[in-house]
DNA sequence: CCGTTTGTTCATTTCAATTTGAACAAAAGC
DNA sequence: GCTTTTGTTCAAATTGAAATGAACAAACGG
């Protein structure tokens, strides 16, 4: 490989685990994860967990962990490669797994319980009304039950996301 | 006030927190954000800074912080009270905004940033095919041109939502 | 079997983001 | 003008999450 190829492909390189150390950070996913998928996603072939350990100048352990959520989430998967005992990864163009994996897993679950917590906090606000029949006790109550309606409004619109997402 | 009504009050504003907590962390805020907020909301009157640093227990520096921040965020405003010169802050519901802010602050300037990028890595792609013929090379552009339409995808799908919240 | 290569786990360290609190500024009242 | 109250700023401390690396386990080859 002649010299200005070889650095143009480091370039490339350090362009794309930039451009995925960024993108997982939205996700509040941490930095080597956008690195290892960065460095996968322009390698021509699939690579070698000592060979990410290598070129990232990472540990093995934030390879081996790195690797074992990618997986989970379906964005690499892993490759045989003939006569090379090692696992070999490989990124898989999964945009919208690794999205549906943030919806179901981190906001889901949070929505779930502030849904409880709503009900709680209506029962709460109720039980204040009746016996402080004061203007403010009964507009709380008002307001807790309007940020109910933005509740259901954001889980509504989750699925629609994930359906753009998938379409 | 009796007794029974002062507990079920401080276990509504504990429900409040909670949940408010939860949510500004969904957007990668930090939890004093969301502790303000949560008091602020279930809150009859408006209240004082003070207030705010005695009943949640944090620092001046961080109520006066969160508060500026809440501001920006038009999601909390402001009330001038007879004869008391202290500022008193009252809690917007503005769901809305706060998440068009995370919106507009920091996921719009990311994407941006992504697309330039995306771009760059089309331009080296394009170089490293032409001057070596492989399949490889071939299918990182290939690659690469995939994640701009996903890129472009998810630019649409932003100014959906907001409209959905704004609606 | 035994040594070597490959990969995982988890206690410790590192690092970044948030919170604190003390110093400072601004405004008000006396 | 001086004191007190109110609010901001920012260097330092705290905290929590992520990365490290050494110890361990598993799989393979000879």
């Amino acid at each position: 490989m002649s010299a200005d190829i070889q650095e143009s492909t480091e370039e490339l390189r350090g362009l794309s685990v930039d451009f995925f150390v960024s993108f997982v950070q939205v996700f509040g996913l941490p930095k080597s994860i956008g690195q290892i998928y960065g460095l996968l996603f322009v390698s021509p072939d699939p690579l070698p967990m000592d060979e990410i350990v290598n070129q990232l100048g990472i540990s093995k352990g934030s390879a081996s962990q790195g690797l074992s959520l990618l997986k989970s989430l379906g964005a690499v998967s892993s490759i045989a490669i003939h006569a090379d005992r090692r696992e070999h990864f490989e990124a898989d163009l999964n945009v919208s797994r690794i999205v549906t994996h943030f919806f179901e897993n981190r906001l889901e679950p949070r929505l779930e319980h502030g849904d409880r917590r709503l009900e709680e906090m209506v029962a709460l606000a109720r039980l204040a009304k009746r016996s402080d029949r004061t203007q403010g006790a009964a507009s709380v109550l008002t307001r807790i039950q309007a940020l109910q309606k933005w509740q259901k409004r954001g889980r509504n619109l989750i699925p629609m996301v994930v359906r753009w997402l998938k379409r």
